[in-house]
This record gives C-alpha cells, sequence and structure tokens, in this order.
DNA sequence: CGGTGTTGTTAGTCGAGGCTAATATTCGCA
DNA sequence: TGCGAATATTAGCCTCGACTAACAACACCG
C-alpha cells in the first residue's frame, strides 16, 4: 500500500498509543488526530487491507511487523528533523515539533541520511524521545513518569513531551530540560500542584505539565 | 482558494512559462507537468475560479495577481531552500532541485523566514537563479542564451537551468557555474556542438546543454 | 480537397480522505 | 432493570486530482 501522509500519520500516532500501554481504538485515534470517528474507520479498513494494522486480543489496533517499520520511519523522520531544525537553523525548542509534524512526509530517504551524517548520527531529539535507528531494533520505552517520584527523591529528567508549545516554552524557561536534576518536594493531595526546585528555586506544577515529564530517580536530596 | 501542493506545482509551472515567453496552454503545462491534458483542463478551470490565473490574448493563460503572488511564494520557498540543501546541508549541486521540489510544498513561513535570515537573505540560489523577495518587485529576466553569443567572444555565465541532474553533474565536472567566464568558439553548423575554452580546457557542448546556459557576453577573448 | 496530427474540452470513472446522520453494542449507573 | 453515554460501524455524500474515451476544431501537407 501507499503510504500517503495521512496513512503516516496515522500508523505513527498508533506506535505512540501502543507503545505507551494506551489502546490504540478508533475514538482515541480520531481525538488525537482531529478527525471524525467514520473518517478513522475507513482509513483502519484500509490499513488492514494494506497489512499494516491488525486487530489485536484486547479492544485495540496493533502495528503489523511492516506497519511498524513504517511506522519507525517516520517517527526517525520526525525526530532527526527535529534535532536537526533545532541544532543547525537554531529553530527554538517548542516550535520544531510543529515543523516537524509536516516536513516529516517530505523528506527523502537521500536527504534524511544527509542530515543523519551531518548531525554525527544523533541518538535523542531535542526533547530526549530516542531517534530510531534505520535498520536494527529500536527502544521506545518511557521512562518513569515524575508523578512516579517519591518526595525528597532526586529526579533527572530525561524526556519531555513535545506537544504542547505553551508548555515547552513553560519548561525551558525555568530550566526543566532533559538532562536536567530537580529536587522533588511537597505534594499537595487531590490533584494539586507538585513542588519541585530546579536550579535552587521551587516551582509549583500543575497535573498537566507534570505528566509531560519523565525520567529516573537518581537518589535523594543531598 | 486553497493552495494545495497541486495547486502551486501548476502556479510554478505557468509562471516559468510566461517569464520564459512561452505560451502556457494546456498541452505545454500537461507535458511539462506529466499529466493528461483533461486534468490540466479540470484544473485549470478550478485556478479560473479561484481567480488565480486567466485567459490571456493569444492562445494560453496567464496568472491574475493574485496568481503570481502565490507562484512567486513557491519559486521562493523553492529557491531558498535549493540554497539552504547545498550551503548548509552540503546537498550536491544536482540534488538541490529534486528535494526543494518536494519540501517547497510543506516550508512555514515561520521557518521559511529563519531559513532565509541564517543564510543572510541571499538574492540568487546555487544554479544562478533570482529569489523572489517576501515582499516587493521581483525581476525574472533571463539573461541572454548562450548560444546567441558571438564566435571569439568572453561569456559570463549567470544562470544554469536546474531541471537536469545529470547535465548539471557534467557541466560542474568541467567547471561550468554561474559565475565563471567562458571563451565561446567555433560555432558547428547544422546543430552540431558549440566549443567553448572553461578554464583553459576547449569542450564541445551539444544544444541541450548549450540550452542551459544563460549569462552575458562580457567582452572578447582576450 | 481530403487525410492526418495536434490541441482542447466534455463525459464518465476512480481512489484517497474527509464529512454527517443513523444504527447497533456495550457499559455504567440510578 | 432500564436509561443514557460512549464506541464502532454503515450508508451516503463531498472534494480533490488524477485517468480514459470520445469528440470538435484547426492546421498542415500531399
Amino acid at each position: 500500500m501507499q503510504a500517503t501522509g495521512a496513512v503516516e500519520d496515522y500508523l505513527k500516532i498508533i506506535y505512540h498509543l501502543v507503545t505507551k500501554g494506551e489502546p490504540a481504538t478508533t475514538s482515541t485515534i480520531a481525538r488525537r488526530l482531529g478527525v471524525s470517528s467514520p473518517s478513522v474507520s475507513a482509513m483502519v479498513k484500509r490499513l488492514e487491507a494494506g497489512a499494516l494494522v491488525e486487530r489485536s486480543g484486547e479492544g485495540g489496533l496493533a502495528l503489523t511487523s511492516g506497519g511498524k517499520a513504517e511506522a519507525l520511519r517516520v517517527v526517525r523522520r520526525h525526530r532527526l528533523l527535529e534535532t536537526f531544525l533545532a541544532e543547525v537553523v537554531g529553530v527554538p525548542w517548542d516550535e520544531v515539533h510543529e515543523e516537524a509534524e509536516v516536513l516529516e512526509h517530505a523528506l527523502s530517504d537521500r536527504l534524511e541520511q544527509r542530515i543523519d551524517a551531518l548531525l554525527g548520527h544523533p541518538v535523542r531529539d531535542p526533547h530526549g524521545d530516542p531517534i530510531p535507528p534505520r535498520t536494527g531494533p529500536h527502544d521506545e520505552r518511557w521512562a518513569d513518569p515524575l508523578t512516579a517520584a517519591p518526595t525528597g527523591s532526586r529526579f533527572r529528567i530525561e524526556r519531555v513531551s513535545d506537544r504542547d508549545p505553551d508548555a515547552l516554552r513553560y519548561l525551558a524557561g525555568i530550566g526543566l530540560r532533559p538532562g536536567v536534576h530537580v529536587d522533588v518536594g511537597a505534594r499537595t493531595p487531590f490533584g494539586g500542584p507538585l513542588w519541585v526546585t530546579v536550579d535552587g528555586t521551587e516551582h509549583a506544577l500543575g497535573l498537566p505539565l507534570t505528566d509531560l515529564l519523565h525520567g529516573a530517580v537518581v537518589g535523594t536530596r543531598p
């Protein structure tokens, strides 16, 4: 089957859903893609006919090996482009995702390889997401969410979800980027903010923000 | 009307045809685009409905002011991308056109401006083609063809048509790029090759090649 | 003068990718 | 138990952008 831009988008979001353990259903896909449910039904039928997805045991869809390979190619182009735009073109952190979202469908193999070489074969994009290799295995495992870190622990940020430019701008403003360490403070009950210390300054982060942050506990507050 | 990738392609080639003084007719467009005549008829109808093109006096189509503005935006993105790919990414001369042909439809305004600034607001792309400004007038005038230069004259290459990668590779191989000077030698009759001296070496160029070269006579052979 | 291209259009079809409206199913809950 | 909300699919329609087949108009040429 022909991998048009639309097909690539569907495969990509199915890939994202399944690797996060969320069910890839008609409605979740429709919401994420801003498209009606019947449109998703129709496209899924085409994807099944093209042997790119299949119905999987419980409730959702799964990618076939061919579908996963195609999805990984798109994800690779996306993350390479984000890295390229940030490092070479100087596009700010919060804008690279949107630009890559469009360009990823127009990047040739040849140019992808040139960019990859120019960047020195990077393995992470600016948000800390791993860049799938052109061939060979890829590990998409998400680190633990910041919300899982106990009070008093020291936490290393590894990945910051790239979907919300405003949130990204705010996080960058307070110094929250992949690689930095934060001290996890008090957790306000009933969905209240989580207090974290970054660079010596305390910040209260609401759930929408902490949800974007993943990493690992690396000890306790010194 | 919505400027899809297809619409942009049509406007661009109509622009190229009219600026070269060739008639923009159904069949020339169809040939250049590798598409059937009825497809062109249908698209032209849409473009007319969208006030982007109109029937012009003799035989062909013309761009309206809106259509020309849109075409110039595409041409600008194309040539900026060619320049960017060549200078920043290191894509070889003969490949930049093909890559830009696809990327031009996916380049946002925002990114276009960043690239323009990064390159220092270039006015010519790697083939010597002028880059239309974002706003304001643009002069697309083609210099004289090399075939018009008299024997014994010295000729400065200004533009090299970018359509044929093989030809470009060959021309680059013998040092024929925009900016270089050549000495025009004997013209073999009956469509035979034209002898030119580049960098001290004589080359016989067939009509398909000389057709790609434009510039200006700058004196006589020293 | 009559064929033979070339050119352009109309008519009809197709696939991709979207939409709304209507129709099951199923699930949670009063 | 039964009602409403969420979920998925079907049916039917639309636009875009391509295609082939057929036809009209014209030009050139023997």
